[in-house]
DNA sequence: AGTGAAAGATTTCAGGC
DNA sequence: GCCTGAAATCTTTCACT
């Protein structure tokens, strides 16, 4: 037991300092993610210089990481600006009562709607599309209207675009 | 020119057709992207499979679409429900006059918060937080307070789990 | 631009600690 | 659970179409 022994499971101090700490994963199964977070291609060989492990090794943990359904997977980033959505807008949606299932529909439906989480709170669905232009927005906003109340956001700028790592700690 | 002659850029039909045509893309390259979204560490042997082409071809397309900033990155995508995190929460905040320099401070220095974007509309930011607890949510949620209104949404599901890929067309 | 083949890396599989 | 070393596979480069 070389890298393995200290399970470092760090106490919280204050509730806000809940340390990050990810359970049963060492620092190198942690050094592991972030590196994968931020470079899914990078070489197992390179990979396991920097953490310090031969590439058996590490192609092992990773194996394992994927395993415990930790890594779901592995995706290029596309910039949707560069294929021509140069809008990206944030739609809150609350169906009217009885139209939540047409509303679902719809916003299937839409391909320019990428992503939708149902909430709770004051809205049902929070939707992230990408559009060309502002006809297009109004085109995808109206397909939810007759389903219920929307309120649309276009996003101006990323204050914190994308830190993941943040999730898994030293 | 083999497969590049025909650069389908497809008129528009009705509104919503915007037809998701990604100017300047074939539709080798759009199976690439395709590919490459689903799964980045997918062998550049196997893709060149895939879409029909050599793997130099296939290496030499993507390398074009890294350049021409189409593809940004390649990540791994982690279950913030296997590193503990049980509860994702996006946050609305209107920071007060004069606070918005503070508000940004306090998202940025809060590692829950994953990603923030700013928008326009009635709230001023909409941040994704992953929390392993409320009473960690709370805490969260305290720490901007200070600085402005806000407002919080437990995700509960995804109704469209991430489909960029759509975005790409066939 | 793409193909096919060769050289250089990388990943995987043994066996041992 | 990890390491070294060898075999299989993949990536990259180069000459040619």
């Amino acid at each position: 037991m070389r890298n393995g022994g200290n399970s470092t499971i760090m106490k919280a101090k204050s509730p806000i300092d809940h340390r990050i700490e990810t359970s049963e994963l060492d620092a190198a199964d942690r050094a592991i993610l972030r590196e994968l977070i931020a470079d899914a291609r990078i070489a197992r060989a390179e990979l396991a210089r920097r953490v310090r492990l031969s590439a058996p090794a590490v192609a092992e943990r990773v194996r394992r990481l994927e395993d415990r359904g930790i890594i779901t997977g592995y995706g290029a980033r596309i910039d949707p600006r560069r294929l021509g959505y140069s809008l990206s807008v944030l739609i809150r949606a609350r169906p009217s009562p009885g139209l939540m299932k047409d509303m679902v529909a719809a916003i299937e439906a839409t391909p320019q709607i990428v992503k939708c989480d149902r909430v709770s709170g004051e809205d049902c669905f929070i939707a992230l599309a990408h559009v060309r232009d502002v006809g297009e927005m109004e085109a995808v906003i109206d397909r939810l209207v007759p389903f219920g109340a929307t309120n649309s956001s276009i996003i101006q700028s990323a204050t914190v675009p994308e830190r993941t790592w943040d999730l898994v700690g030293r």
